[in-house]
DNA sequence: CACCATTCGTTCACCTTTCAACTTCTTAGG
DNA sequence: CCTAAGAAGTTGAAAGGTGAACGAATGGTG
């Protein structure tokens, strides 16, 4: 039996939203991370660390961890190993899960964070938010709300 | 001499907005990739197959690839290695530049290309273009493009 | 013409990500 | 309880990405 149907191309204003979505992510995603590479901090490091900071007691599960900021088991593993090592964060035993793994904000992570911040929100400014009206930044992000509610959706079907 | 002012942290409405952003970029990304896998893609196979086939005589010199395609030369040269052993292009050399190559888009990765750009279209489609109003999308590329312009003003600078 | 800075693309060594296998512990069912 | 299914997290090997260094070719300048 056959299934297919004509493809359903996107037209010109499609096509031209969608490629200049897929550019800035790229262009963006370039400029903060070397924003950040002055402080030897990647996005991801970063990431982590406001994860931890705005947590209860400075500390998360590392399955939760991973949930929070979309990366494999495995790979949060390995990042948190090195940023243990940078001495970031700490791993720490958890009592009621015997199983399971804290992830912990050091004294040492918590200094960097203070410090890093205002230069990375400063270049989220510079690239992105003060580049727009307040007005068109709402409209972006009604386009995007219900795009985010779909593909939350979707995390990790078939 | 003192040159810190106090950070310019971002109002509730502009930290949602741009969190939003960067949070339905990754999932976006993660979709995307995830629907070409069956054809064995990545989405940088696919991009640079679109590239090749847009481009006259489906060929294009590895550095404006690198160029068009955001990656650094290394990597490119890595990514063609792949493709080409993949079958779906060709390194050819230039005559007018004996320095220079040409990547060229085989036979294979034109027919390639063609079966699995309707799946990738749905895909953009599914996860993107459909979720939002054609208004909505308009709004959307409108605040993105002047974001565009300063990144692309931005490319490789100190 | 001869020179030297620059461009083109690759390579090497090193780091990061992925994937599957594995250990340890929890929990639901009989 | 005991067992089997499954979850939490780690590990190690293989694949992918980065950045500096390199050889070859070009092209503007004196």
């Amino acid at each position: 039996m056959e299934t297919e149907t004509a493809p359903q191309w996107l037209t010109d204003e499609e096509q031209c939203a969608w490629r200049t979505h897929v550019e800035v992510n790229r262009m963006l995603t370039y400029q903060l991370e070397k924003d950040l590479q002055p402080f030897n901090l990647t996005m991801n490091d970063y990431d982590i660390l406001v994860h931890l900071s705005e947590s209860e007691d400075l500390r998360m599960r590392m399955s939760d961890l991973a949930a929070a900021t979309l990366q494999s088991k495995s790979r949060l593993s390995h990042q948190i190993t090195r940023m243990e090592n940078a001495g970031l964060v700490r791993r720490e035993n958890c009592e009621s899960d015997r199983r399971g793994l804290y992830t912990v904000l050091t004294e040492d992570g918590m200094e960097t964070m203070q410090k890093v911040a205002p230069h990375h929100v400063a270049s989220v400014r510079r690239h992105f938010v003060d580049l727009v009206s307040p007005e068109a930044l709402c409209e972006l992000h009604k386009a995007l709300t219900p795009i985010a509610e779909h593909l939350r959706s979707q995390r990790g079907k078939p």
